[in-house]
Parts: structure tokens; C-alpha cells; sequence
DNA sequence: CACTAGATTTTCT
DNA sequence: GAAAATCTAGTGG
């Protein structure tokens, strides 16, 4: 017997749901992003810099499978931008399902959200944390500056960020396009393998702060370390 | 290990 | 002008 295991992108009908439940079903599935050498390049250690006449317009294809991830879901959740109405910068969770919704913190870091639910219905998902694999990476070893060997990446939603290049520049852009997006490998998260907890950084928001909206995968390495 | 301070800039009041 | 969906380096035990 012959079982077929393709891969799939994730459609907007995906995104077009609960956020809860777009929130825990992301868990183990796989993040793809094409980058342009040059992004990559200002972050990156010397001796991994993309060089010669491949810089500047070479791809790069960074993916990494999705362990942590956050809900913001609707105008009552004061957790969320959302909840002080649309501005320029919380359109975005406002529109259609299935963009990008990026975002400065703390003046240094962006992170990096899949907006959910039906256009109008302000919602988003908050990718945590990556675990990184070894495939596509053609540039070699992704060194990024300050850090050694063994230190992760990918564990935390600004250090994951600054991994795949992702800046406001992409903020808006689909994620059911072919720049960023994320990829069903048929890899099954067991229910009791994910984690429920509580959200991070949020203890101003008053009675929402106690919700249990993140979503983790159980004794994995790469979960952020709050 | 636990805890604290500091970096740095957009966004909204 | 204050706060922020973070992370690192530094201190002290």
C-alpha cells in the first residue's frame, strides 16, 4: 500500500477560523520563508555572509517547524492592539485571514503574527517560537551576531524574527503567497503534547491577562524561556 | 541559579 | 511623554 504524504501550503480557509484553533493546529507545522541574501546579510556573522556575485540576488529558503504560539483574538481582548479600535498600524489584524501582521516591540525586536477569522473580526496569531531544520539553508551555517554555537535562534518571537529577515517591510504581505508561509508536513502534534499556558508580557491587560491562550509543544527545546 | 537594568523607537494619549 | 505581545548582559548568592 502506498501512502501519499505531500506537502501542503496552508490555504485561507485555514486561517478563516477560530484563532484558538488556528493557534494550537500551527503547532508542527512548518514555517517557509524566502529571503533575499542582502536582508540577511546585515545580521549575519562575517564568516557567514552570502558573498560574491550570489549577494544581492540570491534566495535564501529558511524553514523551521512552529513549537509556541500565542492567540490575540478580538476587540475585548485587551491584550491584543486590536482592542483600542483600528489604527494605521492594527488594520491589518482587522482585514482577511491568512497576512501578515508585523510589528516593532521594546524599539528593537518585530514579531511576527498570521492574522485569523473573517475580515472585520480583528484577530491574530503570535508565532513564539521555531525549531529549526536543516534543509534549504544553501548559504551554510546561519551564524547570527553576538551569538555561539549552541545558542538558539529561533526561541522567542524577536529572535525568530531577526533569523528569517522578517522586518516591517513584509508586514501586509500573504502568507498564502510564495514569499512566507507555512507548510502542512503531516506531522501530528498529539492533544496531550500541547502545553495550554498562559500569555507573556501582557500583565497590564487587566482581566484578560489570565487567559490561557499560548500554546506549546510539550518537552520541546526550542519553546522560548519566559 | 535569581534578579535587575538597559537598549531603542513606534505608536497612541 | 509613557508604554510596549522582548532579549541580553551584568550583578550577586
Amino acid at each position: 500500500m502506498i501512502v501519499i504524504r505531500a506537502t501542503m501550503k496552508l490555504n485561507r480557509d485555514f486561517y478563516n477560523r477560530n484563532t484558538l484553533t488556528v493557534s494550537k493546529e500551527l503547532l508542527g507545522k512548518y514555517l517557509i520563508c524566502k529571503v533575499d541574501s542582502t536582508k540577511l546579510n546585515s545580521v549575519l556573522s562575517y564568516s557567514s555572509k552570502v558573498k560574491g556575485e550570489d549577494q544581492g540576488n540570491k534566495k535564501l529558503i529558511l524553514v523551521g517547524k512552529i513549537v509556541e504560539t500565542e492567540a490575540y483574538k478580538g476587540p475585548e481582548d485587551l491584550a491584543s492592539h486590536a482592542s483600542r479600535g483600528r489604527t494605521p498600524r492594527t488594520e491589518i489584524m482587522f482585514g482577511p485571514p491568512g497576512y501578515a501582521y508585523i510589528y516593532l516591540i521594546y524599539g528593537m525586536y518585530f514579531c511576527l503574527n498570521v492574522v485569523t477569522e473573517p475580515e472585520g473580526y480583528p484577530a491574530a496569531v503570535l508565532i513564539r517560537a521555531i525549531e529549526l531544520v536543516k534543509e534549504g539553508i544553501k548559504g551554510g551555517r546561519r551564524d547570527i551576531k553576538g551569538y555561539k554555537g549552541k545558542d538558539l535562534l529561533t526561541n522567542g518571537p524577536g529572535k525568530l524574527c531577526r533569523y528569517f529577515g522578517i522586518d516591517k517591510s513584509v508586514n501586509g504581505i500573504d502568507i498564502c503567497g510564495n514569499v512566507l508561509w507555512v507548510e502542512d508536513r503531516n506531522e501530528i502534534v498529539k492533544k496531550e503534547d500541547i502545553v495550554v499556558a498562559k500569555r507573556i508580557g501582557v500583565d497590564y491587560a487587566k482581566h484578560c491577562k489570565d487567559r490561557k491562550w499560548r500554546f506549546y509543544i510539550k518537552n520541546n527545546p526550542c519553546v522560548s524561556k519566559c
